[in-house]
RNA sequence: GCCCAGGUAGCUCAGUUGGUAGAGCAUGCGACUGAAAAUCGCAGUGUCGGCGGUUCGACCCCGUCCCUGGGCA
């Protein structure tokens, strides 16, 4: 298909994004547009996709699931790790389905590499060989980059010899697929933003009032989420697993084993919820295209309504462009 | 009232046999290609409790006062 006709790119079917800070008031908008719009919710959060998280990772109340159709939440278990790859995947077929339904659909979500996975694509890597994986992050950061330093000088020279992340995956990679990080990463795979017209909002409130509802929030999950967190932790998973590590999990189970207080559990909580928000504000403000447009008031009063009004009527005439050249055809 | 231990960065604390000070956390900025609520990098800040003394020089030694915690009465 040829996208630079503007005919055809008239016609390709619109998709709303809402990104942001974490407590940024995103669900809420989306749940907004959705209602006005009759279009379908869809998770970009890689906390919420898991079951075993509803309280913890705050995923849209079961009140507001029945306001608006939503998708890819709580659908993954917590033994069962999502991934950028594996999320964009779910969500391409979930537009296709929303689409095809003749409906809107509003992707709404703080995870950015989730979000640029879906409309950029990834390299194509294949899934990592598990003996292979076990052993790469059993070991210490220091060992693995070492070895790094040894099978691919040019993957450790480009690394930060702490950054354990990243080290065990240029390792990992290499090790089970026999080619370098970089090699893999000479192209992308899967990306659809040359398949759909986006009208983008970035949420980007003052920080002193984010701040304050990250807070609140996270008061609130301590409150409500011990119920929650004795059941995961019944599990037994394997510490590393994402699950465990959302924002939340650590600070209650310390407090549900005793080692921590309730007021060191409450402070280290939304130190790290604070620090989220940080790491998403730099996200968004360098990574998304320009044309995402952003929103810096803070969402209260009637400004929920009046951004959810706003972006219904981008998507809307986004929409007509599209029915408008298919009669022509 | 007496005795003891303390008062150093926003917080918790380290330190200097006397040469004007540092870590963690917080905060700000940044990076980000398959566990990203992850994982990393960089940066700033101090009248070292007040006043006085000794000294070429005091955050450190001496005196005194104030404050906090503990003990005794």
């Amino acid at each position: 298909m040829n996208t630079s006709d503007p005919c055809l790119q008239a016609a390709l079917p619109p998709l709303v994004i809402i990104a942001g800070p974490t407590a940024s008031g995103k669900s809420g908008l989306a749940l907004a547009v959705a209602e006005a719009t009759g279009g379908t919710v869809i998770n970009a959060d890689s906390a919420q996709v898991y079951r075993d998280l509803r309280i913890v990772s705050a995923r849209p109340s079961a009140v507001d699931e029945a306001r608006a159709p939503h998708r890819l939440y709580g659908t993954r278990d917590g033994a069962d790790p999502c991934s950028a790859a594996a999320w964009a995947a779910d969500a391409r077929a979930e537009i296709e389905r929303v689409h095809a339904a003749g409906r809107l659909p509003t992707l709404v979500g703080g995870t950015g590499l989730y979000l640029r996975t879906l409309l950029q694509g990834i390299a194509p890597i294949p899934e990592i060989d598990a003996d292979v994986r076990a052993t790469v992050r059993a070991a210490s950061v220091a060992d693995n980059y070492r070895a790094l330093l040894a099978e691919d000088p040019a993957a450790a020279a480009a690394l930060r010899p702490g950054d354990s992340q990243r080290v065990a995956r240029a390792l990992e990679v290499l090790r089970s697929t026999g080619r370098t990080l970089h090699a893999w990463q000479a192209c992308r795979h899967g990306g659809i933003h040359d398949r759909v017209r986006i009208a983008a909002r970035v949420l980007t409130p003052p920080r002193p009032w984010l701040h304050a509802r990250c807070d609140a929030r996270f008061a609130d999950i301590l409150n409500g989420g011990r119920p929650e967190i004795e059941k995961l932790l019944a599990r037994r998973l394997d510490p590393d697993l994402p699950v465990m590590r959302a924002i939340g999990v650590r600070e209650l189970a310390g407090l549900a084993r005793g080692e921590l207080s309730r007021d060191d559990a409450l402070a280290r909580g939304q130190a790290a919820t604070r620090a989220y928000a940080k790491r998403q504000y730099t996200w968004f403000r360098n990574q998304p295209p320009p044309e995402w447009l952003r929103c810096e008031a803070p969402l209260e009063g009637e400004e929920t309504a009046r951004l959810a009004g706003d972006l219904a009527r981008a998507a809307a005439s986004l929409q007509q462009m599209a029915k408008v050249d298919r009669l022509r055809r």
